[in-house]
RNA sequence: GCUCCCAUCGUCUAGCGGUUAGGACGCGGCCCUCUCAAGGCUGAAACACCGGUUCAAUUCCGGUUGGGAGCGCCA
């Protein structure tokens, strides 16, 4: 196969806020083809909105897309810095007549779509200028350059997810390609950098369907080769409204921050609005051979905490303990007061690892799961755990650890010390190992209580024990 | 207002003319069990509505309703 036969994918975002979910999932969804065919995967900055595009967007794009480890081929392509070029072509479809000046103002411009929208009447540049004598033009006003775009016929997108899409052509109007002070548009810019870029595939937001037909024509006009298109639906929040900042939209270092996995976010997003049967956990290996176009799905998806969370207690229990504590660590390091683990701490924290992740959803809930493993001395009870020490579980507790002199401390010796207790004694093992389980943690509720006697060794574990124990 | 898109359990979805409409999350029950999880079994839960087409519609077509997006010298 050669090279011509690759696709080239993009992800485009504008750098005028934070990578979102349904931006981090375009970008998912663009990388998967590109790996899935042996394509390439560009990354372009559109910044050429001046005034709003910020280096912190920049920086935060490329942040989240390095957490989600979508890697991009090439380098990076600014928009702004490719002006020159887009001007360029704004100048070729003007002397090819494919384009023309216009001298309409702002507010005359405005005047026109008011009195469109009291009529009743669709919004959309009337084309005063269009067929006007160029000597008309006024001397030394500035103007904007549009495309002359056709009146007649239609202009179909044959969209991979929402099928062919016709839109006539005389509800377009013609867009501007050249603002008064020179710039470039975004819809002139974007359709040359594909073209530059060499894109083959453009799979982006359901939002720019709309856009599509436009760039089509715009396409058409310089006789370009056509792209395919693939607009998937937006993600919304959890009411089914769009996401906002209340809910949803928030970067993808967002989820970081909460405790999710990087492979739980690309299984999680690849699942909102792409099937392969019933599959459900699919590592992105899988996801790269199986990905296609043809299973993106058309309808909008909301975004469901429970079941990102269920995924991620997945791949929490998928995840070797070093690299899950150094997880945990980061995250408690980003905490505030940002907090360190001791060596002891640490070591705890591996051992006890195993039976930790089979509990959290999250790493937050993780980290605090393991909070009675990073200091040492007796514990301060919650409610829960005071209200299960009664003075009799206090003089229970005090009789099994004088059984415990000369018992090895390992949680297999322990148990067996404990059930031979509770025999003796006429109780269940619970009445022995809840006890023990409040004193030790501060709680009712914590992974296996010999094992975590174990890992938190005989002096430690008498210490806290003691405290307690009558 | 105009244009475009969408519509299967609460949520994510499978389905591509004939199925007891399947799976997953969540929810209920049971089992397991030192707590909590995990796991196993199990229950409740959906084709928005109305017309066509067809021997037969969740599936194809049209309309209605309901969501969403776009309509800038923003991207």
């Amino acid at each position: 196969m050669t090279d011509i036969a690759k696709p080239v994918l993009r992800f485009a975002p504008s750098p005028t806020g934070m990578l979102h979910i349904g931006g981090a999932r375009t970008a998912l969804f663009n990388w998967l083809f590109a790996r899935h065919t042996g394509g390439k995967f560009l990354l372009r900055i559109e910044d050429t909105d001046r005034e709003r595009s910020t280096p912190e967007a920049v920086a935060a794009i490329i942040n989240g897309l390095k957490w989600l480890e979508l890697d991009w081929d090439g380098e990076i392509v600014f928009q702004a810095a490719r002006a020159g070029r887009h001007r360029e072509v704004a100048e070729q479809l003007l002397a090819s007549g494919n384009a023309y000046r216009c001298y309409a103002t702002a507010a005359e411009l405005d005047e026109m779509r008011a009195a469109q929208r009291a009529a009743g009447k669709p919004l959309r540049y009337d084309g005063r200028w269009r067929d006007r004598d160029p000597l008309e033009a006024p001397e030394g006003v500035p103007f904007v350059v549009r495309l002359r775009a056709p009146q007649t016929g239609e202009t179909i997108i044959h969209d991979v997810v929402q099928g062919d899409v016709r839109f006539a052509n005389e509800q377009m109007d013609d867009m501007v390609l050249l603002r008064s002070d020179g710039t470039p548009t975004y819809m002139l810019a974007v359709v040359v950098d594909d073209f530059d870029m060499g894109i083959t595939h453009i799979i982006r937001g359901d939002d720019h369907l709309n856009n599509a037909a436009r760039q089509m024509q715009l396409i058409k006009a310089m006789g370009w080769p056509e792209v395919i298109y693939g607009h998937v639906p937006l993600i919304h929040g959890p009411d089914g409204a769009k996401l906002s900042k209340r809910h949803g939209a928030l970067a993808v270092e967002a989820y970081r921050d909460m405790g999710y996995l990087p492979e739980t976010m690309r299984n999680y997003l690849l699942r909102l609005g792409w099937s392969h049967g019933n599959d459900e956990i699919i590592p992105t290996p899988q996801a790269i051979e199986w990905f296609n176009l043809e299973n993106i799905g058309k309808s909008p998806a909301r975004l469901d905490f429970k079941k990102l969370d269920n995924t991620n207690a997945h791949y929490l229990r998928e995840t070797a303990d070093m690299a899950l504590a150094d997880r945990v660590a980061a995250i408690l390091a980003q905490a505030t007061p940002p907090r360190t683990l001791s060596q002891t701490a640490r070591e705890r924290l591996i051992k006890a690892m195993p039976s930790l992740k089979e509990r959290a959803r999250t790493l937050v809930e993780l980290a605090a799961a393991a909070e009675f493993l990073f200091s040492d001395g007796p514990r301060s009870l919650d409610e829960a755990a005071a209200k299960l020490l009664t003075e009799a579980a206090k003089a229970s507790m005090g009789a099994f650890l004088a059984t415990l002199a000369d018992t090895e401390w390992t949680a297999h010796a322990l148990e067996d010390k404990a059930r031979v207790f509770a025999e003796q004694n006429g109780l269940k093992l619970g009445q022995v190992a809840q006890p023990l389980r409040a004193a030790l943690t501060g709680h009712t509720t914590s992974p296996p209580i010999f094992a975590m006697l174990e890992v938190l060794g005989r002096d430690e574990s008498l210490s806290r024990l003691r405290a307690y124990a009558i």
